[in-house]
DNA sequence: AACGCAAACTAACGATTGTTAGTTAAAATT
DNA sequence: AATTTTAACTAACAATCGTTAGTTTGCGTT
């Protein structure tokens, strides 16, 4: 059952005001307020508040799973499938920069959800460091720590939902033309 | 005046749980639970629940503060500063795993303090940038936005509350020099 | 022995929380 | 035209929230 235009309405007002404060700090009363209804009426569109943060959560990751998928699959040397692990980053997040921020902040708050998303979560740092390791081996990547150039690129890429709304005037592309270089090459000269 | 050991106690155990779920899902009761004494009795060593938050975030905030600071003042180049703010930045989150992430997370619960707080956040971030900025004029760094470099470097940064812990083995010193390597240099051989 | 004090306690407050039940009005379907 | 469905409403629930008031306990100082 795909979810009602009023219902993605609600999720999408939710996700707004749990970037703002975080999920635990809004109420049921403040998203309907927004909605210009009664908190009681929510539920004729959804089943409880945490379902509101399943579906953020889970859908985006979802979305990076598969996008990281598309990516381990093509027959590519790891720089490129790096820069499109970037690329895959700043559209995901430039798309949907509320709902980041539940992804990164809210996740200990899902219930019945929360191992699957655990789950969707290591592998997808699983791969991410595989590619990495792939390319030590190929002498493409310096031979440090591959958990440490995972932590580092991973953080600046997680944070982007933080970002991108402060420069919503820069192409997503340059954006990502960017951060490769920086990322991948370093800032000194 | 100094709080008392038993405050330092309350603000502790507290980090601990804010880190854990943020701080607008831990309630006064669990703190006083893992204290072992019942939530009235907090009371006796802190106003209110907005106190400890305060606490927590403020004084971390000026650690970085007063750390950039004398980084700013020595006479040395700009990569060598860059340097020694990732070593600041592995010190502080490593003595302060937990109140790092109300740091980073639960800054807008704030409400006497809030401006002071993002008075010193920007202070902070304009520094920064200001590091990068004369290290494009003087030709130590690759001319690209500087706030994409300041984002991307700042980002990893702020993240290492949460990964330090997992690698409590490492030496930081060796992660610092690992991190500057990555983070200036870039991963790409 | 008497006192003062720090730090715990019990009990309770009003406010707010997520949610349910039952109702109503309008729109869609028969 | 009659009926069903959708989506809003009012009212209220039990649970929990941060916090306060008043009391008790035990330790250190007089």
């Amino acid at each position: 059952m795909n979810p009602s235009p009023r219902k993605l309405e609600i999720i999408s007002v939710a996700s707004t005001l749990f970037k703002e404060k975080g999920y635990s700090a809004v109420t049921m009363r403040d998203i309907a307020k927004v909605m210009g209804i009664k908190a009681a009426s929510l539920y004729n569109h959804i089943q409880n508040k945490e379902e509101i943060l399943t579906f953020i959560i889970i859908s985006l990751a979802e979305e990076f799973i598969d996008g990281l998928e598309k990516i381990k699959s093509g027959n590519n040397d790891c720089i490129y499938k790096l820069k499109q692990i970037i690329i895959l980053h700043v559209d995901i997040s430039s798309r949907n920069t509320n709902g980041m921020a539940s992804l990164n902040n809210d996740w200990m708050h899902l219930k019945d959800q929360l191992n699957h998303y655990l789950a969707l979560r290591m592998e997808y740092e699983n791969s991410f460091r595989n590619i990495i390791s792939k390319g030590i081996l190929k002498n493409e990547i310096k031979n440090i720590n591959p958990d440490i150039m995972v932590f580092s690129i991973l953080s600046t890429l997680r944070s982007l939902y933080l970002w991108v709304p402060k420069k919503d005037d820069m192409e997503p592309s340059l954006l990502a033309a960017n951060l490769s270089e920086v990322l991948l090459k370093g800032i000194n000269k």
